[in-house]
RNA sequence: GGCAGGGUAGCUCAGUGGUUAGAGCAAUGGAUUCAUAACCCAUAGGCCGUGGGUUCAAAUCCCACUCCUGCCA
């Protein structure tokens, strides 16, 4: 029995789960599927990244504990993890105990070999992605340094410390040596590359701690100081198999025999980092790594500052709306859609049409269908016995179909082998289309009618076979659905992947329960109102009005931030770079005595639908009311120069548009965490609301 | 700015010197009726980014330009 070891990055809890975090994991399970099918002794762990001052500011903000803080965002990962049928062994936590003594413990095996050391630190740290960077790196503009991670680009700020570093610089040969001597390490080539380009440029030793103040493990035999969130949060991968207890565990499950990871962490950390803290360690590094690609989401960069973010437990709820589909069955067939859709590595496109298209044409047309349509005609014409009681002697025709399900078994073996989750599903869909052809040719309902019962005995069981072996390719991808795929065959128990290479395992005349459809089409007309109405969801680009002048209602705030440029998985575009930019422009006209902006900048601002619900004055202060606010996800607080013009109960439950993304300002002592957005005219102060009701956390265009 | 990859049918893409440039989806026509108006067959649709060059022959090789993407600084 081989065993396999194989990790998601664990994900930062500031962030929510989305499309491409959703895209590692899932990947993670369909492999982790396809080997437990193998029989093999598999251990699939994922997990939340919970330390980082952020996290902390989060908690606070809320007015919430940091611990009961993480313990919520980790259900919510637990959730949509569920909610899109992943089956994983262990889910990591990095403020759980057995975490914190690893990471203590493997910081003191590298002290101890001298990999690290104490120095002084004087550099440009962004509090935002935690990230160190020189000043060359982070140019000064305008009298600060914006961070150039960070896609809200905020100020960095100076640090002068004393802390720790890790002896990267000792480790670049030995790094070229690992990939020199396992090609197979690093996927896919193209990356590999990079990382080869990034390690023979010269590597710097790294800044490993913070000053207190943190929220992270503090470093052993010194608690001024606390772990940086990078090198703890890779560290979960040994806590996991029980380091650094030298137990069975861990002799049984190190090397990992795979970590996936999105690109934007592939280079530097898990590439570059982590076989470095391993093999100073003494540890084998990871047996394979492999950076996937990202989403583009309807053609532009996915970016919580543009909005197009894409929860994948939506589109599944929005799946299983439009086709009447049950929502394991919908998450089934949007875990298709990601896998098919773009090759495994590379970035793609995600786009609503084309999910709504696959669902049709893929899944309702041709897999649900062909079963569907065996299933009819064997209960037709063998009422109460599926596939005819006997196994006539094969035609050639037959012997084609079976052999042909050969071939495609060692395809899809091979393609999910390499990890070329596109490929085993072409070459599942193949063999569809074959069974399709099959039946065209064979035309069993012509059988029926002339009588040939026998002949027709044998092309139902053939046809059965044939997609009773089509289910073993789909359960990696669509476990619930090929699950119940195989119970309307009349199959309930375990299967091996094997099965798949064998015909013939189906009991002739074996009873058949009555079949019903597994994807339900979705109606030409739903489909069409249902892309409309998302088109008009999608924020447009050209005109903006702007007649009235603005004014900004006193207050500040901390973004809603970022994530910090994708700490783990999923997209997390970095730069500036606005996909619409030039669209935006040419309809931009400029306006006398008001300087124009690029689209670029102006997206650069997160406007949001925001409920207040409560509101009062600020003892001693004239203008200013204290509200707190919800983001339908995420409650702040705010201080608004309103009282002259609003009483606390004229604001309460009312919706505002709330600028969510700036800086945090603490006004007479209170956070403050956004401003709202009023109009002026003269002594005549307005708030702006939408004029529809719409969810708090809405997105303002 | 440096390096790398790309621009092929309405859409997503395959195709690295050799008949008439392919596939899937979408479109059109036909056939069929077991099935979820599904499936099967056929048709149409392309100055292969632009300009030049090498060659008997170029989507493919070379040069320039242009646009997009990625990595790095």
């Amino acid at each position: 029995m081989r065993r396999f070891y194989l990790t998601t990055p664990i994900y930062y809890v500031n962030d929510i789960p989305h499309i491409g975090t959703a895209y590692t994991t899932l990947a993670a399970d369909v492999v982790a599927r396809y080997h437990r099918l193998c029989g093999d002794d598999v251990l699939l762990a994922t997990g939340t990244d919970e330390h980082a001052t952020k996290v902390l500011q989060a908690a606070q903000a809320r007015g919430v504990d940091p611990f009961q803080f993480v313990a919520e965002m980790a259900d919510r990962f637990r959730e949509a993890w569920a909610k899109l049928n992943v089956d994983y062994d262990v889910f990591i936590r990095t403020t759980e105990e057995r975490h914190q003594k690893a990471v203590q413990a493997l910081f003191r095996t590298l002290q101890t070999r001298g990999d690290i050391y104490e120095g002084p630190y004087e550099g440009w740290y962004c509090m935002s992605c935690e990230t160190y960077f020189s000043a060359d790196e982070a140019p000064e503009a305008d009298g600060v340094r914006p961070c150039p991670n960070d896609r809200l680009h905020k100020p960095l700020q100076l640090v002068q410390e004393t802390n720790y570093f890790f002896r990267l610089s000792a480790y670049q040969d030995r790094l070229l040596e690992w990939m020199d001597a396992h090609p197979e390490a690093l996927k896919p080539d193209f990356r590999r590359n990079e990382v080869l380009a990034f390690v023979r440029s010269g590597l710097r030793d790294v800044c490993i701690t913070r000053s207190a103040g943190g929220w992270g493990v503090p470093v052993p035999g010194d608690p001024s100081q606390v772990v940086y969130v990078w090198f703890d949060a890779l560290i979960n991968y040994l806590t996991l198999v029980g380091y650094p207890d030298q137990t069975a565990s861990q002799e049984k499950w190190w090397p990992a025999d795979l970590h996936l990871v999105g690109k934007d962490i592939y280079v530097r950390f898990h590439c570059t980092l982590w076989p470095a803290m391993l093999m100073g360690i003494g540890l084998e590094p990871p047996r394979q790594v492999f950076g996937h690609g990202f989403w583009m989401i309807e053609g532009a960069k996915m970016s919580k500052t543009v909005g197009n973010v894409v929860e994948p437990v939506r589109v599944a709820g929005w799946l299983s709306e439009l086709s009447g589909a049950p929502p394991e069955i919908a998450a089934d067939a949007l875990r298709y859609c990601l896998f098919r859709e773009m090759p495994f590595g590379e970035d793609g496109n995600f786009a609503r049409s084309s999910v709504l298209a696959r669902f049709n044409s893929d899944l309702a047309n041709e897999l649900g269908n062909v079963l569907n349509r065996s299933l009819s005609l064997a209960i037709q014409t063998f009422p109460g016995a599926g596939g005819g009681a006997v196994v006539p002697r094969p035609t050639p025709t037959e012997t084609a179909l079976s052999s042909l399900a050969g071939d495609t078994h060692r395809r899809v073996t091979a393609a999910l082998e390499t990890l070329d989750l596109q490929g085993a599903l072409n070459a599942a869909w193949e063999y569809v289309s074959a069974i399709n052809r099959y039946l065209a040719d064979r035309t069993p309902w012509v059988l029926a009618r002339d009588g040939k019962t026998e002949e027709l005995g044998g092309v139902l069981y053939h046809t059965l076979e044939a997609v009773r072996v089509l289910t073993v390719w789909c359960l990696p991808y669509l476990p619930c659905a090929a699950r119940e795929m195989r119970r309307q065959l009349g199959l309930d128990g375990e299967t091996t992947w094997e099965s798949a290479g064998h015909w013939g395992e189906l009991q002739p005349g074996a009873p058949l329960p009555v079949p019903t459809p597994i994807f339900p089409r979705i109606d030409r007309k739903v489909l069409q109102a249902a892309l409309a109405a998302a088109d008009a969801a999608v924020p447009a680009s050209g005109e903006r009005s702007g007649a009235a002048a603005s004014r900004v209602a006193d207050a500040a705030a901390p973004g809603g931030g970022p994530p910090p440029a994708g700490r783990a998985g999923g997209p997390a575009p970095t730069g500036s770079g606005e996909q619409r930019q030039s669209e935006g422009e040419k309809s931009m006209e400029p306006v006398e005595g008001v300087a124009t902006i690029a689209f670029e900048d102006f997206a650069r601002v997160e406007l949001r639908v925001a409920e207040v619900l409560s509101a009062e004055r600020v003892p001693k202060a004239d203008k200013l009311l204290h509200l707190r606010i919800s983001l339908g996800d995420e409650e702040r607080s705010v201080l608004a120069g309103l009282a002259e013009f609003y009483t606390p109960e004229q604001l309460t439950g009312r919706k505002v548009i709330l600028v969510a993304n700036l800086a945090p300002r603490k006004i007479r002592g209170l956070m403050s965490q956004g401003m709202l957005l009023a109009a002026e005219h003269g002594e005549r102060v307005s708030l702006l609301q939408p004029d529809q009701d719409l969810p708090a956390g809405a997105r303002v265009r």
